[in-house]
DNA sequence: CTTTGATGGTTCATTTTTGAAACACAGCGT
DNA sequence: ACGCTGTGTTTCAAAAATGAACCATCAAAG
């Protein structure tokens, strides 16, 4: 480890400021820090460098002979700075670079899929890289610059967008919707979540169209359930934008589509800027807000 | 004020160390910080920098193609840095520059300033700026490199050095000696320094060999002390160093040397090391210690 | 299969840094 | 002489950073 390492390399700044300036004040006041934090990390830097950098006098701060020997490294090593600030704003402002996307499992059956195409092949030089958890990604910590989520709300500190509000419905094949008849469910088997193997009903089923109908098998992921119901397994409860996709799927008859969870885009508040960050984002909400129908159906219950 | 100012300069150091190591705990093993620190530097340089700088997988941090492109900035910064600590280490270890003494006035009419002739004359490279005040000069705050100070002890937050003890005695004319008997001072009078006006007498005067003398006229600096019981006007207390050296300046008979003060050397801890200021600081101590009975006189009394 | 060591991450107490307010001083203008 | 402005310095509370202890995970070795 170098002898430089020991020298806050940010002090360089204010040592400029002070340079140029020749006052406490005037070049806190350019740097935009309390002229007390000039002054300290002035004194930091001098006590580090075993040295006075700066003669005091009436006339101002004046560079002692040390100051001006190091002045050429400090400019030198600002330049440096400045050219990778460049290197930083310029990428931001081209719409290049990799996008990192987070959404839960369901969204990979949606029509969203062709969206994330359509922008990749309209915007060629920006990759995204896909991820695709039912865990919140978290942004804070970087696992994903954007977020999709299906929730009521979202509580992170981040960026939220609401993009549409979503509908859901019963689904089953078109084989196992002969047998339905007007009779809230009677003999109907629901294939059910994380209930408990000895529970018949949950709170969902009951407030639904179809309250005499059963609980019947589980599954924890989402694709095994789509695949089931079409199987003609048994009847399953799904966001009408993915039921209403499924070839092998159909409404089941006798309901209407009740309110589900909302659609929301998240990203972290520092990467909104970003050019490629926000092309995605208002490329995403537009299309999907311009098809918002697929979400939210006609019929829908409204409370 | 410029894009760069956003970043954190001494972020840099974080950012070659998990480049260079490819682990948060190898790079700051490397850098001698806690693996925290580390990774919440480089958490809070890619928020500023708005993206992603390492992409973490099983095999480690391994570099963004941003990443990739700072790199090379990021390495000429750190070379800047060096070199401009060759800089510095190198002025240090070579004895050239400017030592900032400051000392009381009462120094600047003793031998001392024949030690300062002569530590300019072996080291011509070395320029001596020096400030006489009976303020103590601030070393903290740099007002001095080194600081010599006449006093029973200090209390600064500094490296003293006690060079020697110091012996007083009552000095006077040597016509006005004449009219000295040995009768505890009867008749004679002392010189006062800030007495109140009425006051005939003081501490030090009733525990001298002259405690019936009597104090006549006030001064507030050294240099009239002298000069005026140097003259004539009446005696004066003075450091033995001090008045042993005045050619119209004899000790007044009847009477032994008491204790005085302590001749400290200080300086700041940081400058200790500095090429200089340890000439500086050794050459002092060297010469007065070896001529310490100039200060602490035969014959001086003993508690 | 179990143990060990290395890894990144979380939590909490402590230390350091920062900003704001107040102060002292000098210079200038009225 | 007084008031204003700009200067650097001091003090204190709040915010930020740091380090240490602990945790969970994984891979390698026994």
């Amino acid at each position: 480890m170098h002898e430089s390492y020991s020298l806050n390399w940010d002090d360089l700044k204010y040592f400029l400021a002070v340079a140029r300036s020749g006052t406490i004040r005037g070049g806190a006041s350019n740097i935009r820090v309390n002229h007390t934090t000039l002054a300290r990390r002035i004194e930091v830097l001098e006590e580090r460098v075993g040295s006075r950098l700066f003669d005091r006098s009436k006339a101002g701060l004046v560079l002692t002979q040390l100051g001006e020997d190091l002045l050429p490294y400090a400019q030198k090593v600002e330049e440096e700075m400045h050219a990778a600030s460049r290197v930083i704003v310029g990428r931001d402002a081209e719409p290049r670079g990799t996008i990192y996307v987070s959404m839960p499992h369901g969204l990979a059956m949606t029509s969203i899929m062709d969206d994330l195409s359509a922008f990749s092949h309209q915007y060629p030089e920006i990759e995204l890289n896909l991820t695709f958890s039912n865990s919140i990604a978290d942004l804070t910590r970087r696992e994903a610059d954007v977020s999709l989520r299906v929730s009521s709300e979202v509580t992170q500190d981040v960026v939220g967008r609401k993009l549409v509000q979503m509908s859901q419905a019963a689904y089953c094949s078109r084989r196992y919707a002969e047998q339905i008849t007007d009779n809230e469910g009677e003999g109907l088997q629901f294939i059910g979540w994380h209930e408990a193997e000895e529970a018949v009903t949950a709170p969902w089923l009951q407030s639904s169209f179809y309250p005499k109908a059963t609980l019947r098998h589980r599954v924890s992921e989402l694709v095994p359930l789509i695949t089931l119901a079409a199987s003609g397994l048994g009847m399953a409860y799904l966001a009408c934008n993915l039921g209403d996709r499924h070839p092998d799927l159909i409404r089941a008859p006798f309901q209407k589509p009740l309110p589900y969870r909302s659609l929301w885009l998240l990203l972290h508040r520092d990467l909104r800027n970003t050019a490629r960050v926000r092309l995605f984002v208002d490329f995403l909400a537009t299309r999907i807000s311009a098809r918002k129908n697929e979400f939210w159906v006609a019929g829908t219950v409204t409370l």
